[in-house]
DNA sequence: ACGCGGTTGTGAACCGATGCACAAAGTCAC
DNA sequence: GTGACTTTGTGCATCGGTTCACAACCGCGT
């Protein structure tokens, strides 16, 4: 079991977080027919340094050629599979307002690995619509869904006040992954993953540097600060 | 200066990251007429641990009573003051498909602090469309937005392929702040922040933490996974 | 006036992530 | 086959962030 270069145990989760955009990048460099590249070019395609790309190759194992540079097929491959992208994920949008409406529209969301098997909603009036090709169910089918469509990631795109009882009802059918854009803390037992998408904590982080570069500049001729 | 309480230069960034969180608790707390909180409270309220709550806040000054705790209304106002959000912020929204409509739709969006002034789309078909009661303009406008509007935020929801002309129009108006949506890594000059949010990026990171659970136990009866 | 329970603010140890610099290892030309 | 050149993989120093533990401090009851 020690000879697998892929059993290792423990990828930083700084790297993990950054193993999406290198894949992004090989993506389009094989779009453009580039076979081969070096951890330089790479690294610029995905905005980091050249060192910090290597580091994090190397937690996966050793697929480069010294001299040469990266196989960019192969450097994909090698990526989708540790990221889990060779199988897929069947995934659930629940709340179909606004947000969970283009969320199911969105393209990029049925990337490679991902395909959105169900739209749900707590709302009466809106279970049986269809959007995007698939009629919005209600709550109770979730059960359901994680044995029958294997369901295993969901996605919380309901208002904040319901937030915790749609992620209760998740957790309690089974689903362990969960990506949340109600601005709210959501509270699971070990063993489930949040992950949060907070488009209003985003702008209020740019609006504190945004605030520290007005005052640092004597352009600060605006809308000037109160004294 | 050095008697100023707030012109500690140099607060971290991970504390800045986390300041939305803590003024979000407070905000709550604040509605449910709780007027006084500690530490403990508050950090169960925002999803940390006590002690990085109080050296988060140590950053801001002393605005904690010892034996006591916080005033919520003053510490409300003192994160808003230290984020900038005593001010209100202008953004515009570029790129009117799915996802910059129900962003435009989106009231999270205009929490306080923020003010939606202007949509603007590349494609002439959708200018002077009205969405959520604006009327969309083309990116000719832009300069006219920051020079007459103050904007100083800009959202980028279009597709990968436009998003750089996108940010090289806004950075050239003279905007500072940008929030990419956009699923590809942004060039700008010194000066300016870009803050990314990634749908498919959190969905990848979730799949690698549900495939080494599903790998871990013994319930790998689903798809089972290639040998 | 004074001691006691309770909570903050922070110095110091710890831990993970980043950046540097170079030895190891491969290719290519001849 | 050999040597020059290129690029990877990594040991090590450094840095920023987190956690621990406790002294400083506040308000209250007596």
């Amino acid at each position: 079991m020690s000879a697998d270069p892929s059993a290792r145990r423990g990828i930083p989760d700084a790297t993990v977080a950054r193993l999406p955009e290198y894949l992004r990048a090989l993506t389009g460099l094989a779009e453009r027919g580039i076979t081969s590249v070096s951890s330089e070019e790479l690294a610029a395609a995905a905005g980091v340094r050249s060192a910090k790309l290597r580091k994090d190759l190397s937690y996966l194992g050793s697929y480069g050629v010294r001299g040469v540079g990266y196989e960019v097929d192969h450097l994909a491959y090698q990526i989708s599979r540790e990221l889990g992208l060779t199988q897929d994920w069947p995934v659930a949008i629940v709340g179909m307002g606004n947000l969970g409406h283009a969320l199911a529209a969105y393209s990029g969301f049925a990337t490679r690995g991902f395909r959105v098997v169900a739209l749900l909603d707590q709302d009466p009036a809106i279970v049986g619509q269809e959007i995007a090709g698939l009629a919005v169910q209600p709550m109770s089918e979730l059960t359901a869904l994680v044995s029958e469509q294997g369901l295993a990631i969901g996605v919380i795109a309901t208002p904040a006040a319901s937030a915790q009882d749609v992620c209760d009802a998740l957790v309690a059918a089974g689903v362990r992954s969960i990506l949340n854009f109600a601005p709210c803390v959501l509270v699971v037992p070990d063993g489930v993953d949040v992950r949060k998408v907070d488009l209003s904590t985003e702008l209020q982080i740019l609006a504190f540097h945004e605030q520290r570069k007005a005052l640092a500049s004597p352009a600060a001729l605006r809308k000037a600060v109160a004294p």
